[in-house]
RNA sequence: GGUCUCGUAGUUCAACGGAUAGAAUAGGCGUUUCCUAAACGCUAGAUCCGGGUUCGAUUCCCGGCGAGACCA
């Protein structure tokens, strides 16, 4: 039974009784009452006084004597001023938990019969994954997550930016100072392998140029005069003409950086149901050009580039194809995006890409719509902003940038020293297997959480200290209260106690009654982080319930309570608060121990 | 130059237009013969500035200031 949306209902009945008839009052009145009230629900009446002409206590009283009356489940009202705030009886909190306790897909939305593609990730394969890739990793992962308990179909993708002008560059330094060496000979992760050679070409590429300088040239033209630069684009013009050693030296350094990445991918519990590749999809979106011109969506200038005019959604001209004929990035996109609903046939789209696109997804949403896609409405770009570091930004070129295996190790590192010094002797029964899991498990969750307990929308500061820390707003706070539950679970099952069936009348406590309030916003809460592609309210979510629990077991004993029937609701809702726990982390992707 | 995003305790984050702006951390004071103290309680501390709309503005609008990004 949904509590809330009766109250509702009964709400609405109240003002027709006592005012006469009026439209129904939004959900957007009903909200949580503060903790320094009585009461569970408010219902905020200052938006009825225009309408019903009367101070808004007065119409709280009204509502509230008519609950009272007739509402059974309601056991109490009072009245502050504008808001009604209304309690709820025990008997209809139990009927509540039992709702949810024999509820065998409590947690998992009704399939919508709806799909979504969401593509993240996305790297380049001249260069390890840092930082920001991980925020972008693990946002996407967590969104698809979510996107599925909603009830979507999910095809999580990953384009892969294997081709150009950067991926030359690795390979022509390889040529030039790799003597043949390979990642097993080197003892060097595939990725890292390449990056390695990435850097020795920008190092050389660098020096030719100050030598340039130093003859006089601008620096301008030294870095396109600069003989390295101009290797590294005839070695393109040979990729693109499909010259047999070019094509197999390519192929060759990514296979290298793709098992690199496939095992970072597995460290941090990330896959994808499709990968695309550029190289196979750059050339793609003429056809699209073809068609804006022929339908005069796109015009044509005089030196043959063609544009698209979009003043009227306060965006600017914007070129799709260059006056030679080729591409430019947005070409692409037009291509590969009609390419990915042909193969899928998705209602939606979803791209997972820092906000320094934010204009570029802006004008490919309005070329959609400008064409006529069906699909365009279902098109949204989950912007996010950049992880800035305690010393600043993030920046290549000084060598700031972190590199995501090495924050994944440290981080694991730190969470086990951290662990071993709070564990006070609780990991001592553990085997070496068990210990390096729980610290792999604790480590991921403290950097996950840390990511994305944050709005998605803000620059975000990563202190490396903090992501690791174990208390207060974090990854392992939660995660301890899971331990903690089953803990107890199995002292319970030690003493001959079983945590099935359904709850028993009795009284409750308040913050019993809070926990089954907190439990029962499940869905809605779920609901939201759906529409609003924000894994940062499972987050708080699911921290408020460990914070609630812990309360509960600081105020109530669950072991040593006597009631027999108190006992049994309280193992119960333990065990579904623990159930929930682990489902809600699920879908940030963390892990939860059974002891730590 | 134009467009977009952001600005909240010392610090890192919350707050469908609703009550006395919540947490965490750092600081101060407490709690364990009892289910995991990796916890709990108390205390102190903030909306960049100026207007406007509203019964009510951190939130919406306008103008500044500051940080960042993008487009030529």
């Amino acid at each position: 039974m949904n509590i809330q949306a009766q109250l509702i209902a009964a709400i609405q009945q109240a003002i027709t009784v006592q005012f006469g008839e009026l439209n129904a009052p939004g959900d957007s009145t009903l909200q949580p009452t503060k903790k320094e009230f009585e009461g569970i629900y408010t219902f905020v009446t200052f938006p009825l006084t225009k309408t019903l002409r009367r101070p808004p206590a007065e119409i709280g009283k009204a509502i509230g004597q008519y609950l009272e009356a007739n509402c059974p489940m309601v056991s109490r009202t009072n009245v502050v001023q504008g808001f009604l705030n209304i309690s709820i009886t025990d008997e209809a909190w139990l009927s509540v938990l039992n709702a949810m306790l024999t509820d065998a897909d409590f947690g998992q939305l009704p399939a919508n019969g709806q799909s979504v593609m969401v593509e993240f990730s996305s790297p380049n394969t001249n260069k390890p994954l840092h930082l920001g890739h991980l925020r972008n990793n693990f946002l996407g992962d967590s969104v698809s997550r979510i996107l599925a308990a909603n009830g979507y179909r999910v095809i999580k993708t990953c384009l892969v930016n294997d081709r150009g002008i950067h991926i030359c560059k690795s390979m022509l330094a390889y040529q030039r100072f790799g003597h043949a060496e390979t990642p097993e000979s080197t003892g060097l992760k595939g990725d890292h392998f390449a990056g390695k050679y990435y850097v020795l070409f920008d190092r050389a590429y660098k020096a030719e140029i100050a030598e340039l300088v130093a003859t006089g040239m601008t620096a301008e033209e030294a870095e396109k005069k600069a003989p390295l630069m101009q290797q590294a684009q005839a070695l393109l013009r040979k990729w693109e003409q499909g010259d047999a050693d070019t094509i197999a030296l390519w192929e060759q350094m990514n296979a290298w950086v793709y098992a690199g990445f496939a095992q970072t991918y597995q460290t941090i519990g990330v896959s994808f149901d499709k990968t695309y590749y550029e190289s196979n999809t750059y050339l793609l979106g003429k056809d699209v050009v073809d068609e804006g011109l022929a339908n005069g969506v796109f015009y044509r200038k005089d030196d043959g580039s063609v544009w698209i005019d979009l003043t009227a959604e306060g965006l600017d001209h914007k070129l799709v194809l260059r006056a030679d004929g080729t591409s430019v990035y947005i070409t692409q996109d037009l291509g590969t995006t009609d390419m990915k609903f042909a193969d899928y046939h998705n209602d939606r789209s979803i791209w997972v890409v820092g906000n320094e696109q934010d204009y570029h997804f802006a004008v490919l949403f309005a070329i959609m719509r400008r064409l006529g896609r069906p699909y365009a409405a279902g098109l949204h770009h989950l912007s996010y902003g950049m992880v800035d570091l305690p010393s600043g930004k993030m920046k290549s070129r000084e060598g700031t940038v972190v590199d995501a295996d090495d924050l994944v190790r440290e981080t694991i590192e730190a969470a086990a020293t951290a662990a071993d010094d709070a564990a006070k002797g609780k990991l001592e029964e553990f085997s070496e297997t068990e210990k390096e899991d729980l610290f792999q498990i604790l480590g991921l969750g403290a950097l996950k959480y840390y990511l994305l307990k944050v709005d998605p929308q803000k620059r975000m500061l990563f202190n490396p200290a903090e992501s690791v820390d174990l208390h207060g707003h974090t990854g392992p706070y939660i995660q301890y209260v899971h331990a903690r539950i089953r803990s107890v679970m199995r002292k319970a099952a030690d003493m001959g106690l079983t945590a099935t069936g359904i709850a028993q009348p009795t009284e409750l406590d308040e913050v019993e009654q809070q926990l089954i309030f907190l439990l029962s916003q499940y869905p809605q809460r779920l609901a939201e982080a759906g529409t609003d592609y924000a894994p940062s309210y499972v987050g708080q979510y699911v921290y408020e319930l460990a914070k609630t629990f812990n309360q509960f077991y600081d105020k109530l004993s669950i072991l040593k309570e006597t009631n027999p029937a108190k006992l049994t609701n309280r193992l119960l809702l333990s065990t579904l608060l623990a159930e929930t726990i682990s489902k809600a982390m699920w879908l940030l992707g963390i892990d939860v121990p059974e002891k730590m």
